[in-house]
DNA sequence: GAGTGGTCTAGACCACGCA
DNA sequence: GCGTGGTCTAGACCACTCC
């Protein structure tokens, strides 16, 4: 049997809320996932075909096609043309997010909590200019902090916002990740550019992260956008690497 | 003025090849980007809508949906519901590809070149067959190899093969990369699932990498996937950060 | 030749943001 | 209220893979 054996996605496909807000193609998407990730669809098992189970759900091929593309580009899928769709192997990790170190900390069970060290309205200079995409000279705010997970230092944050955010409350920036904030002001990321890298800690990290001085330390540069395209957020971090790692996932297409 | 200005792009969108094999989608796509990226559409500015964008090119609009997708996926575009689709801010960076570092350093204008320092064949601990999803003791092919750009050593790259690979002949990897080796033999990389991290160097990898014992090193884990789903490649890498970093764009779903 | 995904059309209705 | 993108339908033809 040299062919994997094709395991149809049984039954209990065929309660979708029509009515509702969440889109079919979403909703489809989400019960074809739990069936991956609770083994009900083994990897390296076929799905049915893209108009069996459009016919089957009563729904379009076009609808069923987009929510087996979501999985796909997930990576959790994988389509060959005149084959089929097959359940990718080896565990799955969680997907790669748009998500801050807050939320990222939060979702892993970790406590997180942030130490403000510094918080500044200055202008900026030609470097900040250039990431934010403003004059130089223009109005930003400069923000430094300290995050830890379960009262472990784990990085220190840097960041850099325009004009329309110098007025950003340090209070809450204790409580809450700086994307929570921008969100609260109705602010939304919607693209960021990040460059990992890494190098060695100077004496005052290794003070702050609690980690000998020289030692490596996992570098992130970044400047966000929101809806409007406009840059809002631009910073350098420091992580220790023995708490904090990038996953990614990519997508051949 | 509050509001962006509204630029459509003109004239010469009017040249698809319809019938050839390039999907109309995609050439869309394309115009699209190389206008933004040669300045055409500035960064803010409004596209025009999709219906009248389709009716000018002879389009549907799904098509033109999909294309104006793709942008707004590669993080080079941004749309609102209710308002429009506008050019993200900020200079554009290459977008993020699946690419193996050999593809990398040749894109970025360095001559890549490789010395195998070490290639055997074993049978999986437990540990790599884990990460391939192979059954412990099954054939494994090892590689070690350094990895230079324009003659400085820039990595060191450790990859576990599966028992279909064992086979790989050494001479061909001076030359080529892994991954342009495997396309050969029809395999070609579909997911792959990265971890990136950072950690000192040790004295043998100081000596490799023509740095100080003790610098920071950057880390990074891969399970790559073929096609089918089979995990292909288990490896785990590190590089000189001075030399490299790994750049990710991300977008909001 | 049969079966699969890849592309494309020509419509429809809805939800949201803004004036 | 109007214009935008978001979703969905019901078809069509093609390209590729496998037998």
């Amino acid at each position: 049997m040299s062919q994997e054996e094709v395991i149809l996605p049984l039954g209990d496909f065929a309660d979708l809320d029509r009515g509702g807000p969440i889109p079919l193609y979403f909703q489809l998407a989400q019960k074809i996932e739990s069936a991956i990730k609770d083994g009900r669809l083994a990897p390296g098992s076929r799905l049915e075909n893209e108009i069996a189970l459009g016919n089957r759900l009563s729904l379009s091929r076009p609808t069923v096609r987009r929510a087996i593309q979501e999985l796909v580009d997930k990576g959790l899928l994988v389509r060959r043309r005149g084959v089929g769709t097959q359940v990718v192997h080896g565990q799955i990790h969680r997907k790669v997010e748009l998500t801050s170190l807050h939320e990222d900390l939060s979702n892993g069970g970790k406590a997180p909590s942030t130490k403000v060290l510094e918080i500044k309205r200055s202008n900026a200079d030609q470097k900040i200019a250039g990431h934010l995409n403003v004059k130089v000279g223009s109005p930003v705010l400069m923000i430094k902090r300290l995050r830890f997970a379960d009262n472990v230092p784990v990085a220190i944050l840097e960041n850099w916002l325009p004009e329309d955010f110098v007025d950003l409350a340090d209070e809450n920036l204790a409580s809450h990740g700086l994307y929570q904030l921008l969100k609260a002001r109705g602010v939304s990321i919607k693209v960021a550019q990040q460059n990992i890298g890494a190098r060695k800690s100077n004496t005052a990290e290794s003070e702050m992260l609690n980690v000998e001085k020289g030692s490596a330390l996992l570098t992130m540069e970044r400047t966000a956008f929101d809806a409007t395209g406009k840059a809002v957020e631009w910073g350098h971090h420091c992580y220790r690497p023995d708490l904090y790692s990038f996953e990614v996932t990519l997508v051949e297409k």
